[in-house]
DNA sequence: GATTTTATGGGACTAACGTACCATGAAGGC
DNA sequence: GCCTTCATGGTACGTTAGTCCCATAAAATC
């Protein structure tokens, strides 16, 4: 986020230039064409040398095009109180979002592995886990809350694009094939903890 | 498998040379560095162009260099009938390999996620499915075969480098932890699995 | 209006990936 | 010993990603 050279000097217009390549990357992203930082900058109409300025590498890039959502919630005005219900629903969401924003969660996911991990990323620590820990609140009195955190990031490892990545890449699966597995493991999973809970909680 | 060029002439040259180059590459790997054609002839003290003769592409030669490749099964010379305990040392087996084996797993993740799709990775294809697979092998007559495949295919893909790599990266649970995680997920999966299945089959 | 700051642009450069072509030198057969 | 086979090496070419240095033109400042 912070980076220096776009916090001092002229910063409206380093944000117009960064705001115009960005929207290339969004755009060529959008007709499926993963985005290069050269071809943003010639998109943009902006050199080559100034776009590498702004973006070091094509996952920057592509990262910093990355639609963000910020969503509290992801249940609707009126969520039950079943978590599988809830648990499904959201997991209907996280996996939709896969599935229409997949270049750009594999570029952030890119990213995340690389050596030198930038400080913040768009695929942060708490979005996803705190997506399904709302989920699964209406358990939180019937669970321990270290078998609930657990179980929270259980699901949510199985809800990702890497978990969508490995099913399709390596195992070949369909990408709603692979969607399909993602969410009948996460149903899975809280069924198999909620079978587990003695019966007087 | 079958390359012709190394089926044929000086077959035991040949051979040194191949080996020469995987060497270098798995000591590559063992460092983290995801191997170049280039990096392993240069390590191997081979020209490049023989390299390239040998393996057409980088993932040609990360397939073949890649450690362990070997073992047809994960269980050991007294299986039980019980999945649940087989799956348990199936996943107490890949859950430590990826643990030891860390680095190189990342290296190929990171390979695994790179522009250009391999065609081919052999490695990974079939490996850590099969020995899934070789676990759930008494459910085979209790379950439909697509339910199944579709249980291997989700269980799997909760023991793989790239869950672990979200669960310590971005979930920033400790590697004891997300190795555990792993087993719970894979376990839990199994046990709701089995739950669904009618009581006369 | 003159001067300084600075965002941008251009071009040269390195490095990696992959291909193609030709030279060389060692094995092996005679 | 000679000649053929053939594994290897070297050079060159094309592409993409990314870096670096220097020039320039447009703001900002005075």
């Amino acid at each position: 986020m912070s980076v220096p050279y776009e916090r001092t000097g002229r910063i409206h217009q380093k944000a117009r230039t960064r705001g115009a390549l960005t929207d290339a990357a969004r755009e060529l992203l959008a007709r499926g064409v993963p985005p290069t930082v050269e071809g943003a900058a010639a998109a943009a109409a902006v050199s080559r040398t100034t776009a590498y300025r702004y973006f070091p590498n094509r996952w920057a890039l592509v990262a910093a095009a990355f639609p963000h959502v910020d969503e509290e919630s992801l249940l609707g005005d009126d969520p039950t109180d079943d978590p599988l219900q809830r648990l499904e629903t959201v997991a209907q969401a996280l996996t939709s979002r896969v599935l229409t924003h997949e270049p750009e969660m594999r570029a952030v996911l890119k990213l995340s592995l690389e050596d030198i991990r930038p400080p913040e990323l768009p695929m942060h620590r708490g979005l996803r886990v705190s997506w399904v820990e709302d989920a699964l609140q209406p358990l939180a009195r019937r669970l321990e809350a270290a078998e609930l955190r657990r179980l929270a990031y259980g699901i949510s490892a199985t809800l990702g694009i890497e978990a969508f990545a490995w099913l399709t890449d390596i195992a070949q699966l369909s990408r709603d094939e692979a969607a399909s597995v993602m969410r009948a493991n996460a149903s899975g999973l809280l069924e198999s903890a909620m079978a587990r809970i003695p019966a007087g909680r």
